[in-house]
DNA sequence: GATGAATGAGTATTCATTCAT
DNA sequence: GATGAATGAATACTCATTCAT
């Protein structure tokens, strides 16, 4: 049922998509309407299912190209200096706050709808599990190679951290202007250093 | 009115709160229908408007109640040991973590309709920031009284810990089985005590 | 779902049926809204939920009714004058006759729903089934009776002539006017009568 | 237009018509949509259009074919042996059954269609007068030629026997294996023989 | 106070048909 | 002639809330 990849139909999906994701943006999952969506982009009420099957599917096409940014916000990446980890560390701290922060709409309807529909939760869970356990792995390399305490479960801690960060994400992004940006980065690097007990050259402490 | 006054009316509202819990336990928010909390309650239809004045009155109340109990989780008690620092942080977390999890599925639809609700994400946004000026002020008695670390921003740093304490408590709520309740206590202690360099007597450490 | 046996629920819920059944024989059922059977039953759009959960839901109760009324229609009755085989024919059949003809229109859109419904289908499966087995039973009966001639299959026999009734009656109603109703009658039963090889003494031939 | 002349076109036309007919089949006449005929057909969607107006068109021309088959079916044939009259109304009628159930599923869309379009429904009326008259005709032949009784009336007798074998070929299609294809026919024709009291020198009779 | 019948607003979805390319 | 993207009309059903007994 999807148009092909290129040409009119392409330029038309990829309308109804930047249409959705702004009516999502602005009035909730539940109260936008498809007619919304369909006047936003410029089209018909009905030339909406041309591209979609439902007004899930849309949102959920949305929510996984966020979580694929995200993702990718917290992987390594090459502007990674080898052994700098604190330093590396609060780089996709920072990188993870910002991205958090461009979609925080978009990822707190996600989870509204996780309550309620299974396969967003199930999409949740999985983008969390990936992040814990990236983050599970860098802890246990620091710790095999002697820059970070052994004294720590290292599944528990990620779990925790992770956690940390995204849930003041979202807290900020409810409540913006309680903290302070900079500080807050900063302070989040700090508290995953001190957790693991971080060793490095470039050690960047609050 | 009198019906909150005299013994049966306040009976059969107390049903009412109970019915309405264990339906928006079963089924959320949004497919509770005020009929099935009717019938679980034992009542009519009608007669569920004689005690509340709509179904979002008593998810409120439901929610008020648990805040509540969550509030008094994470304060002081008369079992804290002045001077023993680290055993009353880790009472008090294990404390948070309980009730999170005695009542995880209310808080989850709690955040879930305060993305719609304003009144119900007020609410939530106050139990927060109590929960985080409270740990804010412990930090910096602390810090003032030379058990801990100046280095570290009080405000920042509980907001912070605050998130990770209740989002992982949500993640092992809806994921349950990933953590060992006892090892996570134990670990977000330690991660609180290390963040803010605490030093006392009854160091509980991971 | 369903209101209490009597008092106001149950006028509601016949006034339905009969609103109902009068659209349907004005409109048809595809054209006809539940919004029409609600206005011509002079009750709210919604109210129309109350009593039965679909439009589909009081078609079938209105056409499980006609098929009971047929049913009786074709049964043994009172009046049959042992003996007269003939005579009792005839009168069965003038009963078939009259009673398809006053429910007809709705006879007719069960039909056309059969194809597309398959509970329905079942139904008049069942109603022409049952039929066929009473009209078999009479010709055994008569045949081992000695009564009628034995050298026609009784099953098949039956299943022959019950069309022609019923498949008659049709025709008649969709294009009245074209067939005398007493002379229909009375051919119709010459036919039974010389199918079978009627002998008796009130024999009535056309 | 040029499409009906030339040879391309007229492929395209027929594999239309062939292709709706296996949908119509499959899934019946409201169920059916245009673009599941255009892509059994290996179309487009829109070169649907290019052959025909609408879906009830080619819907119309399949169930005109039928009945002009049926029409031949019923008619006098080469066959035909003179004064053989039991023998030819044999065949003529196996012809019928042989040809409904050819045709079975279309006819029953038909008389589904028929209730809600008048065109189809003058249609069917027409195939039916035509068959009763054409039968109404062979029995008036008969009886003045002395080979059948005269105390019938040939017109109402005809409607009977035709609603006869017509619907019973309808029922034994919905629901096949309730009677034997052989045991019919020989009884279809006996009790048209016994009806119109025939006499011949090949009278077949069950 | 209790009852439960009555109310009515609100919207996603399908698909025959059209028409610009 | 062929294509397939665009169109838009049309309608059942739910359930919180009200209110006459």
């Amino acid at each position: 049922s999807a148009a092909r990849v290129n040409g009119k139909g392409e330029r038309t999906r990829q309308a109804i998509v930047v249409a959705a994701r702004a009516v999502f943006e602005r009035v909730g999952y539940l109260d936008a309407r498809v007619s919304d969506i369909a006047a936003e982009a410029g089209i018909a009420h009905g030339s909406f299912y041309t591209y979609f099957p439902s007004k899930r599917e849309v949102f959920q096409e949305i929510v996984l190209d966020v979580g694929r940014e995200i993702t990718a916000a917290v992987s390594h990446r090459d502007e990674d200096v080898a052994g700098a980890h604190g330093a590396n560390l609060d780089r996709a701290n920072r990188r993870y706050l910002d991205t958090y922060r461009r979609h925080a709409r978009i990822l707190i309807l996600a989870d509204q709808m996780a309550v309620v529909d299974d396969e967003i939760q199930t999409f949740r869970l999985q983008g969390r599990r990936k992040h814990v356990e990236r983050v599970t792995e860098t802890i246990r390399r620091l710790q095999d190679g002697g820059q970070a305490d052994g004294d720590i479960d290292a599944l528990t801690a990620a779990g925790l951290l992770v956690a940390m960060l995204s849930n003041f994400a979202y807290w900020s992004s409810i409540a913006p202007g309680e903290y302070d940006d900079e500080l807050s980065a900063r302070t989040a690097t700090t508290i995953w250093a001190r957790t693991i007990g971080l060793r490095d050259r470039n050690r960047s402490s609050a």
